[in-house]
RNA sequence: GGCGGGGUAGCCAAGUGGUAAGGCAGGGGACUGCAAAUCCCCCAUCACGGGUUCGAUUCCCGUCCCCGCCUCCA
């Protein structure tokens, strides 16, 4: 089995073959840090994550760089608004951007290179393209010449002559060709600046992620990703400076995920239905919000939507009550991982199919189920199906804490400190409700469920006994 | 206008040239004092019209509709 994966560029599904066999190096486009991080930001990080742990899991050595742009003219902008130092701003972002990264349970990069951090290699690429010609400076302004880079257009599929052109914010007046885009833009009054050979000034967008990708991963690294909306112009431009600059390819793979969408609309700022990450994560929780990115596969667009979100939750509760369920059981009877293998083969098989989430958290549920069966027979004291659950229980914590990232244990760990903190009171009131019980009088006992069930514990009777947990934190909507 | 993605049960969502995974919701059953948790069963002919084929939801053509990009954006 071949992991394979829909390349952009190619418009096709490719077997993913390495630049080094056994190595994978992947270059995502990070935030510009200039506002918080929403949903939308939170799934394109989601999906990359996901793709790193799997190539992890499938025994690949993985680099992973996402880099951070931290000047820009929105960062300009927002500081003057504040009065700020754009430098403060992007700190400020840049430490709010990794505290979430880390809420939402995605692992930190292994480089976080910053743009302003780069300068120098930038300045060597853009004058790599001068001396060749294919750039020019005019006024301060560097710019690329997009009609002398044959290949311009091969990744978003346009023909050059087709294309509108769109304005740069600097003067297009300087441009010989509207088509041409700035990779140093000459500074103006009161904005940050930088010396270059060409005068004080900054790097456009596009420019930082040629340099620093090549810098950090070398020429033809393996994967690049980023959103479905940085296709055109960034990934198209980030080509271009690197393959007219060095005549080598630049990565190998172009991998993207699809928008989140508000209702039938895409969400952003000039519509005003942005959901903060922060926002999601308090409301929902890591592990069901992750859930809801993996309910569709990641090119086609998710919409956000509260019953989807609720959905996301019981799948959540539903694994990690296996879980739970099944710690109680599998103690030292050994572990049998034939069950769990079948499963685990159905949830590779749908990773491989160009990281098929949906599917692969299908291979999770029959998993589970698997998991419920056997946990029935382990109670009445079955020993082959107690060492079967713990089995079936440690290829869930591996696929779906360890692959998906779910948060299945920490989700016991959470509802376990609270356990320990109302295990007292609880105790109690299930010694009432006991004698209740004993006597007959439902009423009362129904009641003290009842209460109990208000404030998140769950109570069961079985058939040794009462046994009672926390749920997963109550969620909004 | 150019480029691209998509229309599968109440909802979400996989998938395949040979009569369609999984989940949520719903209905029925087992278990329970009742519940909870769990298990079992039920619940679609795949936008529409043609064509190719022994056979199409899956391939081709056309129609309708939705969405994204073409400007900052994950």
């Amino acid at each position: 089995m071949t992991l394979s994966l829909y390349d952009t560029l190619a418009r096709e599904q490719r077997p993913f073959e390495p630049r080094e066999e056994g190595m994978a190096a992947l270059y995502v486009c990070g935030p510009t840090v200039q506002g918080d991080a929403h949903i939308g930001h939170g799934r394109a990080a989601v999906v990359f994550d996901v793709l790193r742990r799997y190539l992890e899991w499938r025994g690949y050595a993985v680099t992973f760089v996402q880099n951070v742009t931290d000047i820009d003219d929105k960062i300009i902008l927002r500081a003057r608004r504040e009065g700020l130092e754009p430098a403060v701003v992007a700190t400020r972002y840049t430490r709010a951007w990794n505290r979430t990264m880390d809420a939402l349970g995605v692992r930190a990069p292994d480089v976080q290179p910053l743009a302003t951090g780069h300068l120098l290699e930038m300045q060597a690429l853009i004058q790599l393209l001068l001396d060749q010609d294919k750039a020019y400076a005019v006024e301060g302004n560097v710019f690329f010449r997009v009609r002398r880079f044959a290949g311009y257009g091969r990744l978003s599929r346009r023909r050059v002559d087709d294309m509108q052109q769109g304005e740069d914010i600097v003067d297009a007046s300087d441009k010989e060709d509207p088509l041409d885009f700035a990779m140093w833009k000459a500074a103006k009054p009161g904005e940050p600046a930088w010396p270059s050979p060409w005068g004080p000034g900054r790097p456009g967008w596009h420019i930082e992620c040629s340099a620093m990708a090549a810098k950090h991963l070398g020429h033809g690294f393996d994967i690049h990703g980023g959103g479905l909306d940085l296709v055109f112009p960034h990934h198209e431009n980030e080509i271009a400076q690197h393959e007219a600059a060095h005549g080598d390819t630049f990565a190998r793979y172009w991998v993207h995920n699809g928008m989140v969408q508000m209702g039938a609309e895409k969400m952003s700022k000039s519509v005003g239905n942005v959901v903060s990450l922060e926002e999601a994560l308090s409301a929902w929780g890591v592990g069901p919000l992750r859930l809801w990115y993996l309910s569709a596969q990641h090119r086609t667009p998710l919409t956000f939507d509260t019953a989807r979100l609720r959905d996301a939750a019981a799948v959540h509760q539903r694994f990690v009550t296996f879980l739970r369920a099944a710690r109680r059981v599998a103690s030292d009877v050994g572990v049998d991982d034939t069950a769990a293998a079948v499963h685990r083969a159905a949830f590779a098989a749908a990773m491989d199919a160009d990281l098929n989430a949906p599917a692969a958290v299908a291979a999770v549920h029959e998993l589970v189920t698997a998991g419920n069966e056997a946990l029935t027979a382990a109670e009445r004291g079955d020993v082959a199906a107690s060492a079967r659950v713990a089995g079936l229980a440690g290829a869930l914590t591996e696929l779906g804490d360890g692959v998906l990232g779910l948060h299945l244990e920490a989700a016991l760990a959470d509802a376990a400190g609270v356990e320990r903190q109302l295990a007292a009171l609880v105790d109690s009131l299930l010694e009432q409700r006991a004698a209740a019980r004993a006597e007959r009088d439902f009423a009362t006992a129904d009641g003290i469920r009842d209460q109990l069930g208000a404030a998140g514990v769950v109570v069961e009777d079985r058939p040794d006994g009462v046994r009672w947990y926390v749920a997963d934190a109550p969620t909004a909507g």
